[in-house]
RNA sequence: GGGGUCUUAGCUCAGCUGGGAGAGCAUCUGCCUUACAAGCAGAGGGUCAUAGGUUCGAGCCCUAUAGGCCCCACCA
C-alpha cells in the first residue's frame, strides 16, 4: 500500500526533513572509488563578510543541478564547499564593528584583532552554511574548507616560496594603487574606474631666463608639489626650442627641466604635461626614462607630508583648494574648465585611490600567462558561453604584474623574514635561525599579508590536499566544471587557471560555466545601498526552495543577466503544486503498489504514446544538460509534465482507473504507466527541484531507497511507438477541434453533446471505438458516433475538419447555418493558402535540388494533408448548399 | 579609444547545427468537471530595431545604421 501525500503541497514540511535524511545517509559525500569516474566541482567560496544574496543562490543552484545530474548518471560526484576569508572586505567590516563599539583596532593589536576576526568568521561561515543547506544543495559538507585553514595556508606558503624561488615573485618599489582609508596597496583589478565631473586647471609655469610662461593643464593640481619635470611631445613645433630649458615650479620655487617624450599627446590640453613621477603611473614611466627624481608628497592617509612645504598636514582635497587659491593670487592660474575624467576607486570601500610609490611584493605575470592562453587554444579549457573566451584572452594578453602584498592583518602573512641586524630578508617556510649575511639570529616576519585572491587562486587543488600528493588529488583533480559569474573572471578564474597550470601542470577544470547577475524587477543591480536586494531565505520561506531554484534557471541563457520578481516565483510555485497534485491523484488511486511491467500487448495506444513521449523527452533533456542548456532542459520537463502528462494522459487515464472493477487488467496497465512515466519525469526534474521530487518519489516508488541516488533514465528503443503516437495526435486534434467549436459557440463545458466523427481511416475509427469511454469526457461528449462515410448526420450541425477526419456537433438550437458557411469559407481560404505555399516550394527547381531530401518529403506530406482537408471542407460545403 | 552584448506578444524573457514564431505573467470568454481555482477549457495579441547582403530558404549567418546595457583602456 503506497503512502498518501498531504492534501496541499507544503514545502516547509518536507524540505528540512529530506535534507537531514540526505545528510545522514551521506549521499553528498564522495570518496575515492576507482571503479567509478569522478565528477568534481569546487564551490566558489562565498565571502565571510555577510549573508548570501540572490547571486549566490543562482550560482549554487546551477552547480547543484549539474552535480545531481552527474551523480544520477553514475559519476562519483564530488562538490567541495567552503568560504573565503575575503581579506580587505572582512577587515573593513570588523574594523567598523569595532569602531561602533568605540574600539580602535590598533588598541587591540594584531593578535587581538585576528582573534576578533576569527570569531566573526565562525559566526558568518555558520550562517552561510545554513543558508546553503536551505537551498538544498548537495555539496560534501565533510569536506568543507576555508581559505585560511591549515591546508589552504600550507598551499599558499608553498606557492609563494615556489614562485619566489623561480623568480616569479619579487619585491620592488613601484607605483601602486593605494587606498588611503584602508591604508593598503591594491591590485589593478581591485580598482574600479568611474567617470566623475571634475575640473581642468590651466596653470602657467615661468620659463627660467625668460619672461615667458609654459601653460599646462591638470586635473589634480595638488600633485604639482611633487612635480619634477614638464614634458612635451618631441615633434611639437610649439615647444621644440624649450626642450632642455627649465621652468620654475610655482609655489615651490624650484627649477625643473622640460623634457621631450612621446607619451605626450600634442592635441590634448595645452600639449605640455606636468610630470609627477611619484603620483601618477604614466609620469612614473616618463620619470624612469628621463631619470627624474621621485618626490612622494603624501602620507598613507593621503594628507600632504613634509615635502609639501606649507601644505604639509592638509588633507588632499583641502590642499588642492589651498593650492588653487594661492596660484590664483600669485597670478599663475590661467583658467578653470569643467572636465569629466575617470577616477580610480577602491572596489571595497569606494575611496578614491591614490597612486603611490611603495615597496611591495609582485608576481611577474608574463610567463605565467602564456600556458593559460595556450590552454584555451588547445581546448584544455573552454568557456560556456564561448563569448567569454575573448574577455579571458584579452586580459591575459595585456596582463601586468600582480601586486600581492596588502598592508592589513587579516590574511596569509608573507613568509619573508627580515634580519634585525642587516635588514636582508629570507623567504622560507619557517623563521630562519641565522642570517647568512651577518650571522644575526633575530628576525622579524614581513608585516604584510597576501591579496585574498592569492589563496582562492589555489582553491581547486588546495582543497584536495595539494601540495601533498594525496589520493584525492590524484583521483578528483583536475576538477570538471567551474560555475561562476562573469564579474569575477579576472579576479579569480584566470588566476586559478594559471596557478593550476603552474603548480599542477593541468588546467584546474575543463569547462567554466558563466552566469550573469540577478537584477531586481527594474533591471537594477541588487545592492545594499539601493536596498533592493531580495533575501533568498525569505523567498524560500514563502514559496519553498524548489520554487526559488526553478525560477533561477527558467528562461535564462548562460552568461545573461536576469530580472527577479515575485510573479516568476509564484509561477514556479504553481508548477510545484501541479506536480504535487498530479502525484497525489496517482497515489490516491494506486491501491497497491504496481511493480510488475505489463505484457507489451496489453498497453493501450495512450500508454504507448506517453511512454514514447517521456522517452523522447529523456533523450532531449539529457542532450541539453550535457550542453549546459539548463534553461531549455527544465522548460521541456515543465511542458511535458503539465501539458502532455497532466492535461492529456492523466485525463485519459481516469476512465480506466474509475472502472477498474470492469477491467482490472486495463487499470493495472494504466497505473503502471502513470507510475512509470511520472517517476521518470521526476528523475528528470530532480536536479532542478530536488525536494518535491524526492518526497513524491519516496511515496511512488517505495521499493527504492532514494531518488537522488537513483539512476538517470536513458532513451529506450523499446519505448518508441510511432503508430500509437500518431493515433493519439489525431485524437488530440479532434478533441481540440471540438473544444474550439464549442468555445466559439459559447457552449458551456458542463453541457455535453453528441459527437459524430467521419473518417476514411479504419485505424482511426477503430482506435477511437476501443477508446470511446476514455475520450468522451475530453471531447465533452455524451456519445461518440463513428462513421466510415458521412451518412445519417443531420446537416444542421457545426463541423470542423482535422487531418483525416471531419467532426460534427449537432448543437440543435445553437446552430446558425449562415455562420457555419462563413466558418467553412474561412477554413477553405486558409487551406488554399497553405496548399499554394507548399506547391510553390515544390515547384521551385532549386528547392528540389538543393534542400535536403527530408525537407522536400515534409513539404510533400503537408501538401497531401492539406489537399485532403480541403476536399473534406468542400464536401461539407456542398452538403450545406444542397440543403 | 577598444571589445562584448542586447533590441522577438502589453511586461519579463526563451528560441539548441538556418527549414512554417514560443513560454510565464497580464488581458478577454466559459467552467467550483471529486488531483490541482496555485486549477480546467478556449481566445486575442508579433513587418523578430532599421537598411542592405549571402542562401532554394534568415529571428538565427555577413555588412552598415540607430538606440540600450556591460567590460576593458595611463589622455594629463
Amino acid at each position: 500500500m503506497s503512502k498518501e501525500l498531504a492534501k496541499t503541497y507544503n514545502p516547509k514540511e518536507i524540505e528540512e526533513k529530506l535534507y537531514e535524511k540526505w545528510c545522514e545517509n551521506k549521499y553528498f559525500h564522495a570518496e575515492v572509488d576507482r571503479d567509478k569516474k569522478p565528477f568534481t566541482t569546487v564551490m566558489p567560496p562565498p565571502n565571510i563578510t555577510g549573508k548570501l544574496h540572490m547571486g549566490h543562490a543562482l550560482d549554487n543552484t546551477l552547480q547543484d543541478i549539474l552535480i545531481r545530474y552527474k551523480r544520477m548518471e553514475g559519476y562519483n560526484a564530488l562538490w567541495i564547499p567552503g568560504t573565503d576569508h575575503a581579506a580587505i572586505s572582512t577587515e573593513v567590516k570588523v574594523t567598523n564593528q569595532l569602531k561602533a563599539e568605540g574600539i580602535d583596532k590598533k588598541e587591540l593589536g594584531r593578535e587581538g584583532f585576528l582573534a576578533r576576526t576569527w570569531q566573526w568568521k565562525e559566526e558568518y561561515a555558520g550562517t552561510i552554511e545554513n543558508q546553503l543547506k536551505k537551498l538544498g544543495i548537495s555539496c560534501d559538507w565533510d569536506r568543507e574548507r576555508f581559505t585560511m585553514d591549515e591546508g589552504c595556508s600550507k598551499a599558499v606558503e608553498e606557492v609563494f616560496i615556489k614562485l619566489y624561488e623561480k623568480g616569479y615573485i619579487y619585491k620592488g618599489s613601484r607605483i601602486i594603487n593605494w587606498c588611503p582609508v584602508c591604508k593598503t596597496s591594491l591590485s589593478d583589478a581591485e580598482v574600479e574606474h568611474e567617470e566623475q565631473e571634475g575640473h581642468f586647471w590651466h596653470i602657467k609655469y615661468p620659463i627660467v631666463g625668460t619672461d615667458d610662461f609654459l601653460e599646462i593643464a591638470t586635473t589634480r593640481p595638488e600633485t604639482m608639489l611633487g612635480d619634477t619635470a614638464i614634458a612635451v611631445h618631441p615633434e611639437d613645433e610649439r615647444y621644440r626650442d624649450l626642450v632642455g630649458k627649465k621652468v620654475l615650479l610655482p609655489l615651490m620655487n624650484k627649477e625643473i627641466p622640460i623634457v621631450a617624450d612621446y607619451y605626450v599627446d600634442k592635441e590634448f590640453g595645452t600639449g605640455a604635461v606636468k610630470i609627477t613621477p611619484a603620483h601618477d603611473p604614466n609620469d612614473f614611466e616618463v620619470g624612469k626614462r628621463h631619470d627624474l627624481e621621485e618626490i612622494n608628497i603624501m602620507n598613507d592617509d593621503a594628507t600632504i607630508n613634509e615635502k609639501g612645504g606649507k601644505y604639509a598636514g592638509m588633507e588632499r582635497y583641502e590642499a588642492r583648494a589651498a593650492i588653487v587659491k594661492d596660484l590664483e593670487e600669485q597670478g599663475y592660474l590661467v583658467k578653470i574648465e569643467p572636465h569629466a575624467h575617470n577616477v580610480g576607486t577602491h572596489d571595497r570601500c569606494g575611496t578614491t585611490v591614490e597612486p603611490l610609490i611603495k615597496q611591495q611584493w609582485f608576481v611577474k605575470m608574463e610567463e605565467l600567462a602564456k600556458p593559460a592562453i595556450e590552454a584555451l587554444h588547445t581546448g584544455e579549457l573552454k568557456f560556456v558561453p564561448e563569448r567569454f573566451n575573448k574577455i579571458y584572452l584579452h586580459w591575459l594578453e595585456n596582463i601586468k604584474d600582480w601586486c600581492i602584498s596588502r598592508q592589513i592583518w587579516w590574511g596569509h602573512r608573507i613568509p619573508a623574514y627580515y634580519c634585525d641586524e642587516c635588514g636582508e630578508f629570507i623567504v622560507a617556510r619557517e623563521m630562519p635561525e641565522k642570517c647568512p649575511h651577518c650571522g644575526c639570529t633575530h628576525f622579524t616576519q614581513d608585516e604584510d599579508t597576501l591579496d585574498t585572491w592569492f589563496s582562492s587562486a589555489l582553491w581547486p587543488f588546495s582543497t584536495l590536499g595539494w601540495p601533498g600528493h594525496t589520493e584525492d588529488l590524484d583521483y578528483f583533480y583536475p576538477t570538471d566544471v567551474l560555475v561562476t559569474g562573469y564579474d569575477i573572471i579576472f579576479f579569480w578564474v584566470i588566476r586559478m587557471v594559471f596557478s593550476g597550470l603552474e603548480h599542477t601542470g593541468k588546467s584546474p577544470f575543463h569547462t567554466v560555466l558563466i552566469h550573469g547577475l540577478v537584477r531586481d524587477s527594474l533591471g537594477r543591480k541588487m545592492s545594499k545601498s539601493l536596498g533592493n536586494g531580495i533575501d533568498p531565505l525569505e523567498i524560500i520561506d514563502q514559496y519553498g526552495a524548489d520554487a526559488l531554484r526553478l525560477t533561477l534557471v527558467t528562461g535564462n541563457a548562460p552568461g545573461n543577466d536576469m530580472r527577479f520578481y515575485q510573479e516568476r516565483v509564484e509561477a514556479s510555485r504553481n508548477f510545484a503544486n501541479k506536480v504535487w497534485n498530479a502525484s497525489r491523484f496517482i497515489l490516491m488511486n494506486m491501491k497497491e503498489n504496481v511493480t510488475e511491467e505489463p505484457e507489451d500487448f496489453l498497453l493501450k495506444p495512450a500508454d504507448r504514446w506517453i511512454l514514447s513521449k517521456v522517452n523522447e523527452l529523456t533523450g532531449e533533456v539529457t542532450e541539453n544538460m550535457d550542453k549546459f542548456e539548463l534553461g531549455i532542459a527544465v522548460q521541456k520537463v515543465y511542458d511535458f509534465i503539465w501539458d502532455e502528462f497532466c492535461d492529456w494522459y492523466v485525463e485519459l487515464a481516469k476512465y480506466r482507473i474509475y472502472h477498474a472493477q470492469e477491467d482490472s487488467q486495463s487499470a493495472r496497465c494504466v497505473l503502471w504507466t502513470l507510475k512509470t512515466v511520472l517517476s521518470q519525469a521526476l528523475k528528470l526534474l530532480h536536479p532542478f527541484m530536488p525536494f518535491i521530487t524526492e518526497e513524491i518519489y519516496s511515496a511512488l516508488v517505495p521499493e527504492e531507497e532514494s531518488l537522488m541516488i537513483s539512476s538517470w533514465p536513458v532513451h529506450r528503443k523499446e519505448w518508441e511507438f510511432p503508430l500509437a503516437a500518431e493515433l493519439m495526435e489525431q485524437v488530440k486534434a479532434i478533441t481540440r477541434g471540438i473544444r474550439n467549436l464549442r468555445a466559439e459557440m459559447i457552449v458551456p463545458n458542463n453541457r455535453r453533446t453528441k459527437v459524430f466523427i467521419v473518417s476514411a481511416s479504419r485505424e482511426l475509427l477503430s482506435g477511437i471505438e476501443a477508446y470511446k469511454e476514455s475520450v468522451k469526457p475530453l471531447m465533452l461528449a455524451n456519445d461518440i458516433i463513428l462513421h466510415y462515410e458521412k451518412k445519417g448526420i443531420a446537416e444542421d450541425a457545426v463541423s470542423v475538419v482535422v487531418p483525416g477526419a471531419t467532426v460534427y456537433l449537432p448543437l440543435e438550437d445553437l446552430v446558425d447555418l449562415e455562420q457555419e458557411k462563413e466558418r467553412l469559407q474561412k477554413e477553405e481560404e486558409r487551406l488554399k493558402k497553405e496548399i499554394a505555399r507548399a506547391k510553390g516550394m515544390l515547384s521551385n527547381e532549386k528547392f528540389l535540388s538543393k534542400a535536403p531530401e527530408k525537407k522536400v518529403q515534409e513539404e510533400k506530406e503537408k501538401l497531401e494533408k492539406y489537399t485532403q482537408m480541403l476536399c473534406q471542407v468542400q464536401e461539407r460545403m456542398r452538403g450545406l448548399l444542397h440543403r
